[in-house]
DNA sequence: AAACATGATGGAATCGTTTCCATGAACACG
DNA sequence: CGTGTTCATGGAAACGATTCCATCATGTTT
């Protein structure tokens, strides 16, 4: 119990070499065979671990890489969040996780204890815009965007899926089925999909059947209740996301709207329950863990290299949430 | 983008006194009110933070806190860690996540890291048993475990779901319901559940009937479909978690088992897609969040104290899975 | 008034690592 | 044989905070 840590200077006493030597043979710098031989086993006989405390004091940052996602309780990002676990276990790095809520504030929050921490690398779902992160770029912190990029970053590298597909298909696909009076029901951060969508359903647009929800399932599904309420005319829906699908779901069957009789769904990110569901839904699948994954890739390649930002594919699987359109 | 950070030693310097007296003044020792303002005003506009770095190394540990989850993707796991994010959030602690898949070497392998990090606590589900973990403890490690207990190990404190009320309940349920043969598909370290269900049984249980899956969706799939193929006779199953749970429901369905008319079910875990599924799922709600942030608490104040674990309940909770058992 | 207690204060040591630099040996080349 | 080059090596200086300890001033008690 009473029992210090193993430092590089015991190591070093016991194999009768000075503490510079241990340090180099340890990180790969050059010595002689015989010597380094002798302080791997030493090393190794000692069981000694060298202290991340030390290491990072020295050179200033914490080598681990945080990880500022919206809400972990969503299993969009708990796949994201697993998909950067992933990279960052292959390469030995900790990962330092915060959730933003998809508030600007507390994300400011999150990344002043990151900094704090001397963590030079982060992956994020950024909720805040230009205002927020440039100050942060600016103290030389690595970052990579992921899942959606901030408005007026462009130079900040960004792994998506490509949305702008997405929305298309599913838009091509609804209209393909007749329906012309069509609803998106979206969360935060999802303005460049609404772009997307009024572009693609042209004059078809309708203002109105365009509604927002904050992060929470309370906000989801009164946006969706409020929605389906409030224009009973609408014939189908495109939820932004698996909350607000779940919202869309709940909210129909409250309102007995059958589902895809009176009303076709595609839900945005596919999500095991989404098959369970009755009808299982149609939906446009997103690679959320390749993403993470990605992204911690490229945080973790930091070599001075400004690469450009990653775009993964999406997938309609389509299943039985949505139908012809319904005949008066 | 070349101004180094500002250090204590730039405060103290600007604010005509000692490093040291900068130090106290932050950390809330003693000094003189004059002193204290002048330092305080130096600080923030200087815009100084202290770096966890530095301090860290000090005191030889590096504050923030270990998360360790079998699969951050369950849903479960999300929402403790949900719990565990909030309650540090709140204590300003960071929290450096690491998922174990349930496999004891990848579980030490974490340990090892948060270790090397010099991070003094940690809030895990234990994946490996009483060898795994008491070497860990005795270099002074923090733990509290969380969901379920380390075999042998009940001197370490744990915060648990009440599955002993929990099992009962649902299987005093399906009695009542007039089933006889109830199977149990359960998931990695239940065994304690399990021992409940057999005693709960009595003199029903069925040991053919007591299924084990790992922790993937497969292997749920495969342990769900081979139960209900190999004993057809079966007419409730408890599931012990939201995979296990989703698995018996695609397993049931393709086998055209209706529920709850050939088959009861009910499910460990409460998720929001249980009230989506047809029929609704009847689960046993457990306190996911409430789990993950009561140990935070617990692993927060170490101060010394070795607190009994905490136990808190589950509900019942009826939707539609469950039936009067088919009469044949 | 002398002795003593109290409290604020700053210098310096410390934590464990990496890395700069000087030293000395070995070796090659003219 | 002398000079220059390469290479392994260890001492010591960072890194930025906390904290021990000595110092000094002030106030209190006899």
């Amino acid at each position: 119990m009473n029992t210090r840590r193993t430092t590089i200077k015991d190591v070093a006493e016991a194999a009768g070499v000075g503490v510079a030597t241990v340090s180099r043979v340890l990180s790969g710098g050059s010595a002689s065979p015989e010597t380094r031989e002798r302080v791997l086993a030493v090393a190794t006989q000692l069981d000694y671990r060298p202290s991340a405390l030390g290491r990072n004091l020295r050179q200033q940052r914490s080598g681990g890489i945080g990880l500022l996602v919206p809400d972990i309780t969503d299993s969009f990002y708990g796949r994201l969040a697993d998909g950067v676990l992933a990279c960052a276990r292959a390469a030995g790095e900790p990962v330092i996780l915060g959730t933003t809520g998809d508030d600007a504030e507390r994300e400011a929050e999150q990344i002043g204890m990151l900094l704090e921490q001397g963590v030079g690398r982060v992956v994020a779902v950024p909720a805040g815009d230009a205002e927020i992160w440039a100050p942060t770029l600016r103290t030389g912190l690595t970052t990579v965007f992921a899942h959606r990029s901030a408005a007026g970053h462009d130079d900040v590298p960004a792994v998506l899926a490509d949305d702008r597909s997405g929305v298309r298909t599913a838009v091509d696909y609804l209209t393909g089925l007749g329906h012309r009076r069509i609803a998106y029901l979206g969360g935060p951060g999802q303005e460049q999909r609404v772009a997307v969508f009024r572009q693609a359903l042209g004059a078809l647009v309708d203002e109105e059947l365009i509604v927002f929800a904050r992060g929470s399932r309370d906000s989801a599904y009164a946006a969706a209740a409020g929605l389906f309420q409030h224009r009973p005319d609408l014939t189908a829906v495109l939820a932004g996301g698996n909350l607000l699908g779940e919202a869309a779901v709940l909210a129909a069957r409250e309102l007995d709207l059958r589902v895809p009789k009176d009303l076709s769904m595609i839900m945005f990110d596919d999500v095991p329950w989404a098959e369970l569901c009755s009808p299982p839904l149609t939906v446009i699948a997103q690679p959320a863990q390749d993403i993470g994954y990605r992204a911690a890739e490229l945080v973790l390649r930091e070599g001075g290299r400004r690469p450009r930002g990653v775009l993964l594919p999406t997938e309609l699987v389509v299943r039985g949430s949505c139908g012809p359109r319904r005949t008066p």
